[in-house]
DNA sequence: GTCTATAGGGAGATAGAC
DNA sequence: GTCTATCTCCCTATAGAC
């Protein structure tokens, strides 16, 4: 067969190319000091070239902030989208606590980073991804919630979001670690689903 | 009677000197930007002085983080001592999140400041009362959980984290809140009390 | 794709006058 | 307590050679 391609030096294979290094290293770097916290001299000297090789591959630093959210983002996206066809509040509660929880915990990093940085919180919401804070939460709890509902929200919200920092729960596997928390998640917000009347 | 203290001026009695006002402005800032994401500059502007002026009352940018987290610290600090004295694990569990619940919710921005920067929360550790993770979690879910009150004590402790950043809970009072969060992290956390068994 | 070199600015921090 | 002025360092970002 020809070589339609030349073949990756070795660095290059460890990662996937110059970019997929770069990327790799900053969300590293993200998850250990924020966004704020980690510069291009600190990409760069990960993997061992100079700032001006990383400004090859990304013309700024909120280039590479995105690029690193991307994948998580364009995945939530299409979550919510699918969560929104269910027919019942119930069908569509659980779609996007099923999605959820798979998101938070396969990109457990991702979202400690999203978690640690308003500044990349703030990037986000100008993917056309996230700012789905309002979806999100009416496919959860409905859109008129009661106090209990709203904090019981807010609740599985924020254990999401915070499962990447936990350093209690890095010893379990995704499974083990989806399942318990979708069993907790559907407990806390189904314990009023269809009682939540006021007066 | 006598003068034994001259009057603070205006600009002073707005805060209570320019000390507090410093770190009145630091709170706002941090809970806005993240620690590293804010300036000396910033925060001298914030309350109408020079850098100078702030240098003055903090020699350092530390000093100033570790001074607006230091009221939280040990209030928490305090209530681990004492929740520890409970005779029971069911006692000093209810004592831990009761006491939990009640920190979150009053300082509300300053667990939004621990959630929002990696550095402060390193900082926060050197203070004589943040290495304290385990000892809480010992205290929420026992000294060798399984796998679930694992995941439902981490559950607790993020959701108590992120409640500072949740829009959709700011229009609760302190008490409605508390009273729910309190009555939901039992509940997530007490399920399986007395039944964690393996094997 | 990677390098050296550098521009330009803002960061934390200090000195000394008022 | 606050100011002006300044220091040093590191940041993002760019230019141009290899």
């Amino acid at each position: 067969m020809p070589t339609p391609r030349a073949e990756p030096r070795a660095e290059q294979r460890a990662a996937g190319g110059a970019r997929d290094r770069v990327l790799a290293a900053a969300l590293d770097l993200f998850g250990e000091h924020g966004v704020s916290g980690t510069s291009l001299q600190m990409i760069a000297d990960r993997i061992g070239v100079t700032k001006a090789a990383v400004y090859h591959q990304f013309h700024t630093k909120d280039e590479i902030v995105l690029a690193v959210l991307a994948p998580a983002m364009e995945s939530l996206h299409r979550s919510i989208e699918e969560a929104e066809r269910g027919t019942t509040p119930a069908a569509r509660r659980e779609a996007m606590l099923t999605s959820l929880v798979d998101l938070a915990v396969g990109n457990r990093r991702i979202a400690a980073i999203l978690r640690a940085d308003p500044a990349a919180a703030e990037l986000a919401r100008s993917h056309p991804a996230l700012d789905v804070g309002d979806r999100i939460r009416a496919l959860l709890v409905g859109p008129d919630p009661d106090v209990r509902s709203d904090v019981a929200g807010a609740m599985v919200g924020g254990a999401l979001m915070m499962i990447g920092a936990a350093p209690e729960l890095e010893r379990y596997g995704d499974d083990e670690l989806s399942a318990n928390l979708l069993e907790l998640a559907r407990d806390l917000l189904g314990r009023h689903a269809g009682t939540a009347r006021r007066g």
